[in-house]
DNA sequence: CCACAGCCTGACCAACCGGTCAAGAAAATT
DNA sequence: AATTTTCTTGACCGGTTGGTCAGGCTGTGG
């Protein structure tokens, strides 16, 4: 049962034990976090001494940074489906799909990101005013390009974004009070079912269907 | 500049000091949850000495617990116009208002409520299976009556609740990555705004304009 | 085979945590 | 005025925290 005992290189060592400690950090931080997250536990879960975790993330605000950079990263690419749309209704509805995949896969990092803009935002505020505010100026020339173009209805774009991000996000930071109100876990069907409804509502709010 | 000095009634001691303190522990179980949160930081904040704090409040998660109650309360009391609405333009309308208005006047009452949820609720689970829950059903119940008689689009009436907490409350949780993005505080007039842009794109999502 | 650089970790530390307590101050009751 | 009850607080406690470090271990290049 156990894994292949054969040595493993320098590099391996690295890659294997920073993807370690960065899984257990993620799901640390998401739960607890910042203040309330540990070295001690975020090193019980990876499995290592606590000394370890330190060798490689010197400290526990290096360790938090390079989480939220992550999910930052993954969240970010989710908009490339929506660039080269013709329309609202593929380019939304696209954004969509990416963010619920996203809530459904990578809970604990919208987790981590909420937490850390609730918290002022101490260590993303450079993040949130040059890429954030960049992308998000240019999601809004799209959007009233659309709306020039009579492809939907005249709403207001960062209103739109924010119900977006709002809608998306709300199954991964409120996935627990939606799994207790739906009795239990979400299936593929239940999340196919959220997925559909919030499309349907989103596209028909701003009058793209 | 000082207050009135005169002697204070008992229970007027009480009051005024349980009140500061719980003014002083939402803000502060807001910002850094309850694992980051003291005892020594909320104290400092309502101007009182950290033993004082134990005296009216025995133990941080008593405190905590009190804190998280009253939100609770307010937050439900913005369900009661909802409810004797003659259909769903009226009713979500007012629920979208109501809501609107306590993440602009409670923010941090809400982010309070994301932390523990997030946390998953080891405080409040018994109100999630109780309370929230016999809620939730009433409001189902009330927006199939609406589909029933052809006010509204046939949508998924739980989704629909979702979506309706998710872009309310994303205004108090996520007010700091909005005041980023607009480079400031939300003016009279962005309030406005933004409640006038989620009612028209919700009610126009769910097929009532 | 050797020497060096990178990896590992038990033991340790100062700082801080929630919570306690005894002794005093102030208000209410008699 | 005396007594009792409630309120106030500095000092203190055991436990935990993030972080350090010396010294052993191991893969790698020569």
């Amino acid at each position: 049962m156990t894994d292949t005992p054969r040595p493993l290189r320098r590099t391996e060592i690295r890659q294997q034990n920073e993807a370690l400690i960065l899984q257990a950090a993620e799901k640390v931080f998401a739960e607890a976090g910042f203040g309330g997250a540990t070295m001690q536990l975020i090193a019980d879960m990876a499995g290592l001494p606590k000394a370890n975790l330190h060798y490689y993330f010197p400290t526990k605000e290096d360790l938090y940074r390079r989480v939220v950079h992550d999910i930052f990263e993954i969240w970010l690419h989710a908009a490339d489906s929506m660039d080269q749309a013709p329309g609202p209704i593929e380019g939304i509805g696209a954004y969509i799909q990416a963010k619920m995949d996203i809530s459904r896969r990578h809970p604990n990092g919208s987790k981590v990101w909420a937490f850390e803009v609730m918290h002022r935002a101490p260590v993303i505020q450079d993040y949130l005013e040059t890429t954030l505010r960049a992308w998000t100026s240019g999601r809004v020339r799209l959007i009233e390009r659309w709306i020039a173009e009579g492809k939907m209805a005249p709403v207001d774009p960062e209103h739109l974004l924010y119900m977006l991000w709002a809608t998306t996000q709300h199954y991964a930071d409120f996935g627990h009070q939606i799994e207790t109100l739906n009795a239990g876990p979400l299936s593929d069907a239940d999340w196919q079912k959220a997925t559909d409804s919030v499309k349907t509502m989103i596209l028909r709010g701003i009058g793209a269907l």
